[in-house]
DNA sequence: CAGGATCCTCTTAGATACTG
DNA sequence: CAGTATCTAAGAGGATCCTG
């Protein structure tokens, strides 16, 4: 295991990184990334995709993605209008360590919520 | 790139993905994580290997990583009172694709911010 | 269809004081 | 030292209505 990049020290950028994690740790934004890495969606298709979220929400997600350069909109002066965004390179980049994230939830979902229920179970005896 | 374990109907446990990735992305999770993976730490040590986090923060984070089985609170009966966190072997494997992530976001942490000047230097005129 | 504007609620997080 | 308890502020997030 390297040292971890976060530690006060280890490196110049360290605040940053925790500011950068945060923002994407929000409750939509990797979410939002990940129904982009496929191919660019719709406004409402991305809606729907993700499911649960708010319109407004969602615009604020996407807007914070745009302004870090990982998104890109596409405005389509068509009527009805039509907006599509997809992922920058630098998205698509960041996309790969976060699917690996994802995969690794998918792969220990069950232990999780095991040791969870157990837990609580003995929490529960007082 | 492969498919977002994130879509719904792709995988069974698609919304526990999101509820776990919601509980990994609050504020102090990564960084308590991270900065175990080293080695274990006391109460007091972690506080200010983190730096700015209070102690109820650092308290519940812990609390909820325990629960999660990914870190374990050892207790030394000493007085004064000592406490070892350590990760149990789940939290070492989530410790790996969550490095990756930290190791994008310093290699890209420049280009992130110079999107970010240069769009809102734009949005500034008006 | 793709949002902007408003209002409201709930959670997150910080500060402070206290305890075994 | 390693917490618990309480209070409060800020922001995340939701619901609804409105517009080009």
């Amino acid at each position: 295991m390297p040292a971890p990049p976060f530690q006060p020290g280890t490196h110049p950028g360290c605040g940053k990184v925790k500011e950068v994690l945060s923002r994407l740790g929000d409750k939509w934004t990797v979410l939002a990334i990940s129904m982009l890495v496929e191919q660019p969606r719709r406004f409402n298709e991305l809606k729907r995709l993700i499911g649960g979220i708010s319109q407004q929400m969602l615009t604020r997600t996407l807007k914070g993605l745009e302004r870090d350069g990982l998104v890109t909109r596409k405005v389509y002066p068509t009527i009805p209008p039509q907006v599509e965004y997809g992922l920058t390179d630098l998205g698509r980049s960041l996309a790969l360590p976060l699917m690996q994230l994802g995969l690794w939830i998918l792969d220990n979902i069950n232990a999780i919520e095991a040791h969870r229920e157990a837990h609580d179970r003995k929490a529960a005896q007082d």
